[in-house]
Formats: C-alpha cells, structure tokens, sequence
RNA sequence: GCGAGGGUGGCCGAGCCUGGCCAAAGGCGGCGGACUUAAGAUCCGCUCCCGCAGGGGUUCGUGGGUUCAAAUCCCUCCCCUCGCACCA
C-alpha cells in the first residue's frame, strides 16, 4: 500500500469526528485537563500557530494513551479593539490592511462583503476561511472537544466575567482611579494604539514638576520645570525658556503657574483646572530670577531656541554638571554672553555661571558632563555625539552615581536605589509636583495631537503585596517547564503594578456596574478555563438565570449562597472533576502579562487545590529563518502546508524540530525531508505487516533478536520519560530517528528471512506505533489498524524481562569489530580473504577481573597481581596490560563491566563469523591466542581481539 | 543595568544538568557507489588533519582554574537574542 497521506488523514478525521472520539465527559480515568490560549481571530490561521495548538495536543493524546480522562477545549479570543479596528479599516479600504486579508489569507473578492461586522470578520476567521483557525485545526489532527467552543463575546460567557469582576470588586482586588490614557485632542475622546499613525512606542512618562518660585508683575507665581531626574534638583544653575515661546500665567487649580501656552492644554486633560490670565513672549522673563524650592538659591532664567514649548511645562530647569546637553548650551551661552545685553542680561552675570555637581560617579570627575563631553571631543549642542554621551553619562549616574552631603538621609546612596522616595518626600514638602508627557510625539490616524490624559478609570490591583504573596505561592507549587521560567513568574509579580482593565470601547464584557466600559481582553482571560467545563451545558440555561448567585454556587459550593441553583450545583460536579488546569501550553512572551495573570487570579478566586499545575512555555516560529509577518504575506497557512505534506508531516516537523519552548524554523526543504522520512517509515512498515506472525506466535529467537528487543525497552523508557516533560522532540527523536539507526544496524546484521525475525520487527513496530500515535496520529493509528485491528489505544510499557546488559555487551563488541577490521582495511587498502580473530589468553581475563575487583589503580591493582607467580613472570607485559584494563574499566560503568565478565569472547565472534564473513567477503578465523604462533596474537587485549588480515 | 537564553565541525543542530565508551548524534550540503535509458526518489559508504594495521595530532566564543581526565564543572572577558528597566 502507496503512502498517501490525504487519503488515510481524511478517512481518520472522519471516524474521529463521527465517533466523537475527543468528546470529553466525567468518567473513572484520572481526569487530565490541558488548555491553550484561546486563538484571536484578527487573522488567520498561519503555521506558526499551528505548533501552538499541536503541542498541548501532542500531551493530551500521550495522556489518553497513558489512559486518562483527558480534556482539551478551544474558544475564540474576540475582547477588545483589533478586530473592531480592522474591521474598520476594511470598511475605509486600507491598502495594507486589504493585501493581508488577499495576499497572506487568501480572502477573495467576493468574501470581502462578509467581513463588514465585527462579529461577521470573527466568524469568518473562527471557521468560515480555508484559512480559519478550525480549519487548520481540524486539518491538524488536534484532539478537541468541539462542543465546548464559545467566543468571549457570548451572552453567557459575558456573565461569567461579570460575575468574575464582581468578585474581584468585592474583594478589593479592583479599584477605581485616574490614570494616564491616549487622548486625540482632535476627536476628544481616548484612542488605543491601533488608533494611531505615529507614536505607537509611545510610552508615558512620569515628569516630576520642579515648583520654582517666580514672580511676574510684582506677583508671586510657580514656575514648574518638568525633569525626569528630580535628584538633580540642587544642582540646577539656572533656567530656560525659548525667547519666542509663548507662555501664561494661569491658574491651575487655584494656583498662579508660569507655564507655556500648550502645557496649559496638557495639564487641563491631566484633571488639573487650569485658567489663563495673562499671555508673555518667553523673552519677556529672560533675566527674571527663579526660586529653587529646595535650596532657596535665586538662578537666572536664560533663552534657549533648543526649549520646547509644546514638551511638558516648556520651562526647563539647567544641571551643566550632569547633563552633557546642558553643559554644551551654557558654554555656548558663556561664549556669546555680550550677545544677550538685548534681553536685558548682564553679561558678567552669565559668565559667572557654574555647574554644581551632586553626585559622583565612578569613571567620570567633579563635574561629569564636562569630561562627557571633553572626553568625547563634542565642540557643540549639533554634534550628534551629545545624545550618545549624555545617553551613556545618565545611565551611569543612575546605576551608579552616590549622592552628596547635602542630601542628607540620602547621602552616599545611588541614584537607583532612591529616586522615588527622594521625589515623594519632595512632593509632600510641597517642592514637586508631577504631570505625564510622551516619550514622543504621538498622532491619531485623524491627523490630530494625542495627548496625555488623566481619565477615571478600574483597574486591577496587582501591586497589592498579599495578592503578590499568594501570587508567589502558587508559583511555588506550579510545575513550569521548562524550570528556568519560574524565576520569571515571581520576577513578574516583584514589579507589577495596577492594572487598567477597562477600555472605552471594543468587543467583549462591560463593566456590570459600569456599562460604559468594556473589560479588556488580557483581564477577560484569566479564569475562562473553568468556563470550558461547562461551557458545552450551559446552553440549556436561560441567560438570565446566569447571576452572581449562580456562579458563586458553581464555583463556590451550596454553602455560598443562600438558595443555591440546582443546575448550578450540577454543573458544579464537572468543574469539580475537570479542576484544576494540569497544564496550560502558552507562548514565552506572555510569561510577564496573561500568565502571570492567569496565576494572579487563581490564586484569588480559587482554593489552592483549584490553582494551575503545571504551565508549558513555547517558543517563536521563524519562517526561512524569518519572523513572520501576516502584514508582508511572509506566512505559510496549514492549509497549503497539509495540502502539501500531509498533516502528520506538518505536525512531525513542528514538534520534532525543537522542544516546545525553543524558537523553530520552517523551512521548506526540512519539511520536504521530513516528509520523505515519514513515508520510508510508512513502506518499511507495509514489509513488516505483509510479513507479520501473530503477536503471540511461538517463535524462537537469536541474540541479536533479543538485542533489539533489549534497544526496544531503553526507547520506550526514553520516550516515555520526555514526553512527561514535554519534550517532544527528544521524545519523537527517541522513537523515531533513534531507534531507527538500531534498526539499521539490525538489518544488515540480522538473517530477516527467519520467523523470529519477522516477529521481531513486528512487535518492534507496533511498540513504535503506539509511540509515535500522538505525533502522527493519522499514520501511526492507520498502521497500528493494519498490524493488530485496532488503532493504537495504549502506551508501551517497558518490559525489564526484555532487557538485557550482556545481549547488548555481546553486540556492541561485534560493532567495535566490524569497526576495526574496517579501520584496517581502510588504512591499508587491503582486501582480505582471511580474518583471523585471536581471543585474548586467559591469564588477561585475569588481570581484568583483578583490576573490576580492585578499582581503576594501577599500583593497587600490580600489587594484588604481582602475588600470582604465573603473572609476575610475564613482569612488563603485565604492567602495559594493567595500565590499558585500568582505562578501559574506569570508562566504563558496573552493570557493562558486570555484563562483559560473563561474556565468552570466542563464541561471541563465532556465532557472528557467517555475518562477519558476508560482511567482508572474506572466510573468518576465530582462535584462542593460546593457539596461534601469530605475530600479532599477544596485541589481543580482552574484549579487543588481535586482528589478522591475510 | 537587571532577568532569561545562547555562542559546537561547510551549514542547521544534539551533547553540557549527572566529567571519561565524544572527533562529538541526527539532518542538510558535498563526494563515491548501487538501482535506472536518464533525471528524481530510494539504498549503501565516505565527509577535521596525518597515517599501507585498528594509531597519532588539533578542535566545541576568549583567557585562566579544578581534575588522573573537561565541549561538559568553577572564575574572567567578549559577542548574540529576548523580556524588563532606564532614557532633558
């Protein structure tokens, strides 16, 4: 029988489908549940995804095999704003937007129209596309309970999250604040980075507002200077604003500040109540004095073109000892002093300006930014080298820099360590204040200004340190593979703060008591696991009925409520059974958000018997060495890749190709080698059935027989013990391209016209077949039929009667012969008629059993040797043989050593001498070096026969 | 700067935890052979250097160290990738 791939994968995904093979239900076997990231249909299906969902696929079928109850669910990730977003920008007709849907999905023309609602774009993506996600997934093989599906915009699953939400709120795990959020000044409302046409880096930064004193028109008001280096704040010399800046005074919540015209708009959106009062060209205030709040020293306000008015306050506080760009303008300034008479300047004045340094750091001298900026030669503020030195000359301060005197509890420690305390006591003294500014400039895709502001807003309060605790707990008793990943779990949760998680607008669960806001899809995502193991029968539940009281009985017990739903408490059975998730496959960039997050509220809402077991991280796909990118059409889609190879090809490559947490590559001629070792793998196979006894055939085996029987148990050990840990590729290189060589190795060494061999290879392959079921399920599972009758149902134990040390020891010295004969034909060019084997004399067998009872010591062992006056006359020989043995033991472990004792070296290679002799084409000598007057007899060494070739 | 991973033969990539059977699996590429009218596929062998007897020499980012013995353990440094932080 042909390998066809197409035709076999067709007949089995039907039997799988109509016998509702993977439908899951509570039964006796230990119950297995194994999730994945539920996929977000944005786009389609490409093959990068396709591991993700093979991997976990992979362990829930080893685990059937193993006999469990095993679960594995998929849903549809559809909260928030990518597909609403896209969605949109196919309804304007965006050219990039229009070749990704045709060029990397293959979405034609007419479907287009289909795509026009969200929902509708979903679905199309879900299921309706060759490129669809259930598409591929069904075209894979994977081993789904489909009748679990749901999308996380569903009625019923929206109650779910609100009942989730609720009793985080409860439980004050939520909270309600402002927080920084994008906000097109054009549009008035808040945009998502989707939104935007520059700026998507954008980070918000926290400026800390120096509140100088400064009095304009015989009126005291503040001049706030933003920084992001508060510490630096007794080392400012002096001040600036741009001569033609505009600039107001207003009052911000009461308050006279000096700001620029454009800060006003910003603070306004940061919840500030601003008023202007009066308007000034920056000019206007150069040659005023401002007050420093926290050394009361008077400096100079000084023009500067560099200042921007539309960045933060747009006035700007000046530290030339520790900023290179500072330093560079006040030299500049120094140098054409006489120039600013025309602002009213006194020329000495600005002369007599000196940096202050507050700090030193290693490397650098008293004033840092002044050899920063020598050392680098950069004579002026355009020379681009300024923003490297200043780059490098912050960075160090920050990690290393020690705080002078003058800061008091401070003093001496580094910057690192101290700058948010230093501000916030600042700030409580009333010298510091703060706003936010971008890191840069940021446009909606409306052409308008997005600008920082401050919105009322829920968010998730991970920095609360007992839900940290628990957090951290339930890393402790995690398995994560690989382990390395648990130190970057709890490495999550030291550094995690709030988190906002409500959107303006998006598909998905609005705030119950909040209808104006949507949950956002990394917060909706946490727990749903629970909702797969009732998913499937909460549909014969009214919507309606789905309230708080119905899940807190569910997931909580009869006890939690007061009249607790029946169908609540019987739904409640299953959770119970399929609880808690034994693992979660997901991919190493979600390690410092969803997965910590998904830890985070398990360990909140749930026992600890209910926490996840176990997290299994995946690696990137590359593509020809590439990352892939749905937007260039770099993508290859499962479809193409099965219409191709077949899916046990695609699925063999994916998990065989690295372990699950390492990157991968597809590329095409591996895939195509792949493919072609399958289908060898496939008509050796069709031999050994053709040829197959029955499995309980009485038939009577030679060694080598037995040796590979004995290579059988190690592999199925092997496998067995990788795929526990997930690594399938060690697992599916064990099975498969390991065991392969012994095979080799067997037939060339192996008469295959015996029964005993035919038995042999038989029973070798269906122990194979069942190991390699969860790889390539369709083709193991189809010859595993041929073979027995049956698909492959259960995993191969290994049999300790079955193995054996010597039957290994014995082949493994007909292979180092084969190896040196070679070696000397080879070397010599020769092509012998003879081989003379010479066994070692008995007295060396001797000397070897001296040395394994005395240990690799060569003084010890010629001690104990030297008492047998037979042995002490042979004096030097001895000595080189002890030295040889004593090598040749230390290398070696005691179960080989122990095998190789009992072995009887002559008939050994007299019962190989027919295959010897085939091999070489030559007639094979096996003598006793007792009996041969050879030359070269005495090199025979114990295991290392003398070799004569004639 | 912090955290994680990594640097192996022409290339990809195992090995490293648990030191010795490691000149280092497997694949690709290359070379030779078998089969074929031929190509492809398949199968067999070779593929660091030297060697007409199974041997020797030099290799696993750099430089040290531990050990009878190091790709493997320890330290130094260099480089790469990712995440985080930092970034008038």
């Amino acid at each position: 029988m042909e390998y066809e791939p197409h035709a076999v994968e067709r007949r089995w995904r039907e039997r799988w489908a109509e016998t509702g093979r993977y439908e899951a239900d509570p039964g006796d076997e230990e119950a297995t549940f194994i999730t994945v990231p539920y996929p977000y249909p944005s786009g389609g299906m490409h093959i990068g995804h396709a591991r993700t969902y093979t991997v976990p696929d992979v362990y829930a079928r080893y685990r059937r095999l193993q006999g469990d109850n095993v679960l594995f669910p998929i849903a549809w990730h559809v909260t928030g704003t990518p597909i609403v977003g896209a969605v949109e920008r196919l309804r304007k007709g965006e050219s990039d937007q229009l070749e990704t849907l045709q060029n990397a999905f293959g979405v034609s023309e007419s479907e287009l129209k289909n795509l026009e609602t969200p929902m509708g774009y979903a679905r199309y993506f879900i299921e309706e596309a060759d490129s669809s996600y259930k598409t591929g997934m069904k075209g894979l093989g994977l081993s789904i309970d489909w009748r679990r599906e749901f999308t996380t915009n569903d009625d019923r699953y929206s109650k779910f999250i609100e009942w989730q939400y609720r009793t985080l709120r409860d439980r004050d795990r939520l909270e309600k604040g402002l927080h920084p959020v994008k906000y097109c000044t054009n549009e008035r409302q808040p945009v998502t980075t989707h939104d935007l046409l520059e700026g998507e880096e954008a980070e918000f930064q926290e400026y800390t507002l120096v509140r100088f004193g400064l009095t304009v028109d015989g009126e005291s008001v503040t001049a706030p200077m933003a920084t992001l280096r508060p510490e630096t704040v007794r080392g400012v010399t002096n001040a600036y604003v741009h001569p033609d800046g505009e600039y107001v005074v207003a009052d911000v919540d009461g308050e006279p500040w000096f700001v620029s015209e454009a800060a006003t708009e910003k603070l306004r959106l940061q919840e500030r109540d601003v008023e202007i009062r009066k308007r000034y060209s920056g000019d206007e205030l150069v040659g005023s004095t401002v007050e420093n709040p926290v050394t009361g020293d008077e400096v100079l306000i000084l023009p500067a073109t560099f200042v921007d008015t539309d960045n933060a306050t747009g006035v700007v506080m000046s530290v030339p000892a520790h900023s290179p760009d500072d330093y560079v303008a006040l030299r500049e300034l120094k140098e054409r002093a006489d120039e600013l008479t025309e602002y009213g300047l006194d020329p000495a004045a600005v002369r007599a300006i000196e940096p202050i340094p507050i700090l030193s750091v290693d490397g650098y001298g008293e004033i840092p930014a002044r050899d920063a900026v020598e050392s680098a030669g950069i004579e002026s503020s355009d020379d681009p080298r300024l923003k490297d030195a200043t780059q490098e000359l912050y960075n160090r301060e920050f990690h290393q820099g020690e705080l002078f005197e003058e800061y008091g509890e401070f003093a001496g420690a580094v910057i690192e360590d101290v700058r948010e305390e230093l501000r916030e006591q600042f700030r409580e003294r009333g010298a510091f204040d703060l706003m936010y500014e971008f890191s840069e400039e940021v446009v909606c895709r409306c052409g308008g200004d997005v600008e920082v502001a401050y919105q009322d807003t829920w968010f998730l309060t991970y920095n609360d340190d007992d839900w940290k605790a628990i957090t951290k707990r339930a890393v402790e008793q995690l398995e994560a593979i690989p382990e390395n990943t648990r130190e970057q779990y709890t490495h999550t949760i030291d550094w995690l703060n709030e988190w906002p998680c409500i959107r303006n607008y998006g598909l998905g669960t609005r705030l119950p008591w909040d209808d104006e806001f949507v949950i956002e899809p990394l917060s909706d995502s946490t727990i749903y696991m629970s909702y797969y193991t009732i998913a499937h029968r909460l549909d014969e539940i009214p919507v309606e009925d789905l309230d708080h009281e119905f899940f807190d009985a569910l997931f909580y017990g009869p006890e939690a409520v007061d009249d607790p739903d029946a169908r609540a408490l019987d739904l409640r059975e299953e959770w119970l059974h399929w609880y808690p998730v034994d693992f979660r496959c997901s991919a190493n960039d979600l390690i410092s958000n969803h997965l910590t997050f998904f830890l985070y509220h398990h360990a909140e809402l749930f026992e600890e018997s209910q926490w996840p077991e176990g997290i299994t991280i995946m690696g990137m796909g590359l593509l020809e060495g590439e990352k892939m990118s749905s937007s260039k059409g770099h993508v290859v889609l499962p479809g193409e890749a099965i219409d191709r190879y077949g899916a046990d090809t695609v699925r063999f490559f994916l998990l065989n190709s690295a372990e699950p947490w390492q990157d991968y590559d597809w590329r095409a001629d591996r895939v195509e080698s792949t493919h072609n070792q399958l289908r060898r793998f496939w008509n050796r196979a069709q031999e050994v059935i053709e040829a197959a006894p029955a499995a309980d055939a009485d038939v009577e085996l030679r060694p080598v027989d037995r040796w590979l029987l004995s290579k059988l148990q190690t592999t199925i050990r092997r496998t067995t013990e990788a795929l526990e840990g997930f690594e399938t590729r060690t697992a599916s290189q064990t099975a498969f391209y390991g065991f392969e060589e012994q095979l080799r190795w067997y037939r060339r060494r192996a008469d295959l016209e015996r029964e005993g061999a035919a038995w042999t290879l038989r029973t070798v392959l269906e122990a194979r077949l069942r190991m390699l079921a969860p790889f390539v399920p369709f083709m193991a599972n189809e010859l595993h039929e041929q073979l027995t009758g049956t698909p492959a149902e259960t995993w191969p134990a290994p049999d300790a009667e079955l193995e054996s040390d010597r039957i290994e020891a014995r082949e493994a010295l007909i292979r180092e012969l084969v190896d040196d004969v070679n070696d000397i034909v080879d070397v010599t060019g020769t092509d012998p008629e003879l081989i003379r084997v010479i066994v070692a004399a008995d007295w060396k067998r001797t000397v070897f059993q001296q040395v394994r009872e005395t240990g690799p010591d060569v003084g010890a062992v010629m001690g104990q040797v030297m008492q047998r006056p037979s042995l002490r006359e042979r004096g030097d020989e001895v000595n080189r043989l002890v030295q040889t043995l004593v090598e040749f033991v230390r290398e070696r472990d005691d179960e080989t050593l122990s095998a190789l004792s009992d072995i009887d070296e002559r008939d050994v290679y007299e019962d190989a001498a027919g295959f010897l002799a085939d091999a070489f084409g030559a007639s094979i000598d096996v003598v006793a070096e007792e009996n041969t007057d050879d030359e070269k007899a005495g090199q025979a060494e114990p295991f290392r026969p003398a070799i004569v070739l004639e």
